[in-house]
DNA sequence: CTAATTAATAAGTTTTATTTATGAATATCA
DNA sequence: TGATATTCATAAATAAAACTTATTAATTAG
């Protein structure tokens, strides 16, 4: 016979109550099957665990050497299930998720509030990584959700477009370009040019549409931070070219931004491992950020 | 639903093995058996554990999390039922038993070398303490089995006659005595007297018996361990009386023992408690200590 | 000595586990 | 590409177990 954990609630409720009566009515159960279960128990561990005399139940030295033991067992076997319980119930959990820096210093932070408000016990690691890095921690498994550009076509990976961006020009507040009505890449042309240090995929994109309308990328300045282009374009160091996402952000600092001709977007959107399955948690905040980006649906 | 611990065995089956087809076998359990079981464990906690796909099943996150909790439950499972099962199958387990040192010094041990042999992981503690203690420790539970003389009627202990005990003077060897064919407790008058120190019951019962034929009880020397009465003895400081499973041990060391008119005898057995149960090393001691007194039975 | 309390046993019922048989999906190999 | 084999899910039936009510036995309290 095999040992149940029925039995060993049943052992422990008798040992705590010195009575099987009471420790009936604490199992619900009736008197016939508590007798029964703890007989099968005694059985399948070689021994007596009580001694029972219609007046009084005892336990034997066995007995009073398992007693903790159960306790302890039971313990430890409600606590691991209730564990696992509430990982699913979104009561409490760890979350990593890996963003480009231009999306996590902009925009997530309004979605991670939203997502915390809902979930408040669930504990999210943000890395901010260039867009490169963040699909190899989706590819890597050291993440779930990924935010980032549409990466193409991959074999493990897949990717839910959210929203496209595209690049605007800032310049700072007295610059003469401002005055023209539109601009074009090639207007960038003799302006002292501001740039993120590599690597950035940013730089890479604007360096190739530079190349493209003939303008030399040679930037005066580097920066890794976003923040700290902005201040010098303020500052009337340079002109810059970063994602309209940022753009806001720049603007506060006293830039002042430009669209350009013509406009090149890039889709971003959530990267998630194709074959990995997800957990409940990362699918709440895939949830949360798609109703963020498409609040209609 | 509750779970099972055959639920969780068949989990950590299938994740072992990354497979259900394997996990069957392991279990002895058919393939559809073993799908419901996985299938209950996972409405219980409330989620997946397992993504199975028609060609292979890897384990979510909150799988890959609960995997390495529900070998520990298990372990821990079986590793405490293990443990009460050696304790009755006398595999494994801690003995206390209290004997007065008469005993304990002299038949006592072959009694431990027959006990030895035949459950040789059982350890055992003896308690050398004087009679009065002994029934003491029976009492308060601090040892299950005792070795002492009859202590009457009772109210919370049992008795079991093992032998009868009398009292035997020891005289050095040349001592003038030794020539008497019958020896009486009177013959001890103006003997130098070699006595045992107080607390000992053998001390009182002799003092008793003297003054009862008027001899008076003013021992010379006074020791507490049995060896050095012995050799002072031998070594014709003056005579004791003491009881006779100790007079072999004497005459090792040189004395002369002779039986005392008249004889005296008390009974001396196994104390144990009337109401706490026994365990199953103790009553496994109880047994050879029986068989040890009276082999024919 | 009777009534009351407590646990064990018996018989019957309900619930749960398990098996056999079958179906659906997917990779393998010709 | 299509047959084949493998793998897991589902359905129905059966075997096993757990549980309940009714009854019995033993012991204490009044």
């Amino acid at each position: 016979m095999n040992i149940t954990i029925r039995q060993l609630q049943a052992f422990v409720a008798v040992a705590r109550s010195r009575s099987f009566a009471e420790a009936c009515t604490h199992m619900h159960l009736s008197q016939p099957a508590l007798s029964i279960a703890i007989k099968n128990l005694e059985e399948a561990v070689g021994g007596k665990l009580l001694v029972r005399t219609t007046r009084s139940v005892v336990l034997t030295p066995e007995g009073e050497e398992f007693y903790p033991r159960a306790k302890q067992l039971l313990q430890d076997w409600e606590r691991s299930l209730e564990d696992v319980s509430d990982l699913f119930a979104l009561r409490r959990g760890k979350l990593n998720i890996a963003a480009m820096p231009t999306f996590a210093g902009t925009l997530l932070p309004s979605i991670l509030g939203r997502f915390q408000r809902r979930h408040p016990n669930i504990n999210v690691t943000v890395h901010d990584v260039v867009a490169e890095q963040v699909l190899e921690m989706v590819r890597g498994g050291r993440v779930e959700v990924g935010i980032t550009f549409d990466p193409g076509e991959q074999e493990d990976l897949d990717f839910l477009p959210l929203f496209s961006d595209r690049f605007v020009a800032a310049f700072p507040a007295d610059h003469p370009l401002l005055s023209k009505k539109k601009l074009h890449w090639r207007d960038l042309h003799h302006c002292a040019f501001i740039a993120l240090q590599r690597p950035s995929s940013i730089r890479e994109q604007v360096s190739e549409m530079m190349s493209r309308y003939d303008v030399t990328f040679a930037p005066s300045f580097e920066a890794h931070q976003l923040v700290v282009v902005g201040r010098m374009v303020a500052e009337g160091l340079g002109v810059s070219v970063v994602p309209a996402i940022s753009a806001g952000q720049l603007e506060e600092m006293g830039a002042v931004c430009r669209t350009l001709s013509p406009q090149i977007s890039r889709n971003i959107g959530i990267v998630s491992h194709r074959r990995r399955a997800r957990s409940t948690v990362s699918e709440a905040l895939y949830q949360v950020i798609v109703e963020w980006a498409k609040p209609g649906e």
